[in-house]
DNA sequence: ACAATAGTGTCTTTAAGACATTATCTC
DNA sequence: GAGATAATGTCTTAAAGACACTATTGT
């Protein structure tokens, strides 16, 4: 951007969306069949083109595919990282700037033929650069989920501090401690019980919560780790 | 990528590069002068839009802008995130994609009339979003600095562990306990002493060290810190 | 009362920081 | 040997984990 004359050449900008969520205490991922060339009919990510026209940046975009292809709206959303080269697409020299969801289960669409949600350990073989993107977005889900309030978006709106840890462990695929996990969350000061709410079965029932407010958006993050 | 019928439209591709240094005990960047429109002769981050012939990916489009346009080699690379929308450059929805680079303040160019050194604390104005791209810059290797070997690549070949310090405490803006330091160091197994060499003043000299050939390109991280 | 899970109190272990001591150089 | 900085030993403090105990439900 610093030369007067400088070629200005054609480069195909997409975005993909590796969405996650957790089925059966397993990380997911969404995968939707290809209508079109090139792979058509094979389940790959979800993703598109821009749209200059209606799209604010390339997360309004990404929104825009979930929402357009998939089929769900509200999603925890962020840019994971930049894909680019030449051989990445057949099409030629290609930049994919991929983004990572999640979402929790009970917020996934109805089932239709041309989306599966699959087990992380169990995946299809993916076109383009699709498997390093989903491993990328997993490897950045998991050391997040050490630090940060992550996990939470793959709750539903209420739910109760044993079944946050069971989130947490099920992402990290490592067991918590239950004294050091609370402590956290209560010095995080991220959460609210909701009022009167319970839930039971056949022993004590344990305290609702929910995010408190102003970190519906923003990640809550812990100085020193979980 | 799923629809038969789908606009590719043209969307401008650059690379941006926070070019990043310590001088005198404080983190600089470096900016090029424009030299065409927009922002013709503005101070503004080097930057420049892909070679689909030469790149390999934007971040070899991002080395190539250090060697051609600011005239170094082999600072360390990473790439930041990418910066999007209509409104950031006036010619039109744009996508730009950020690296953040380090380099030892010795391996900076001679001096010229489009290239400056400023402090992060004294920025000019810059165009499009680039201060946007700097302060994520800066946050990222601030963050970055808490838990990983990243600061090393702001020192030379060679360096003692006060030095080293010393370039920690300079990029994260506070003062770091000697013992704790060292013993970090220590355990996280990065580096090497440089067998005879020393170095001296008016006192007992400092052990050299090195980064382990292991570690040169890769990053060495710290579990909990420090 | 019993089984089952929620929630808490407290001790142990481990990591981080403060402080003091020893080491090694120049002058 | 005085002064300066490097390097390390050791005590204190704080955080993390283990474990046990109390609490509250349904049956």
């Amino acid at each position: 951007m610093n030369q007067t004359t400088e070629r200005r050449e054609a480069v195909q900008v997409s975005v993909d969306v590796v969405l996650l969520t957790l089925v059966e205490q397993q990380l997911h991922a969404v995968l939707l069949r290809r209508a079109a060339a090139p792979f058509a009919g094979v389940w790959a990510l979800p993703g598109g083109f821009i749209h200059t026209a209606e799209d604010a940046d390339t997360k309004a975009s990404a929104a825009r595919v979930l929402q357009t292809k998939v089929g769900i709206e509200g999603a925890y959303l962020e840019q994971l990282a930049t894909f680019s080269g030449p051989a990445r697409d057949p099409r030629g020299w290609s930049v994919a700037v991929a983004y990572c969801a999640l979402l929790p289960a009970q917020s996934l669409p109805p089932q239709r033929d041309d989306l599966c949600v699959v087990p992380v350990s169990a995946l299809p073989q993916l076109p383009f650069d699709h498997r390093a993107i989903l491993d990328a977005a997993l490897a950045r889900v998991r050391s997040k989920s050490l630090y940060s309030s992550l996990p939470v978006h793959l709750c539903g709106e209420t739910f109760t501090l044993p079944q946050l840890q069971l989130v947490y462990e099920n992402v990290l695929g490592e067991p918590l401690n239950k004294v050091s996990f609370r402590r956290k969350m209560d010095e995080m000061d991220w959460l609210e019980a909701v009022p009167g709410a319970l839930q039971g079965g056949a022993h004590r029932p344990a305290q609702l919560y929910r995010v408190k407010p102003a970190f519906r958006q923003e990640l809550a993050l812990s100085p020193r780790g979980l």
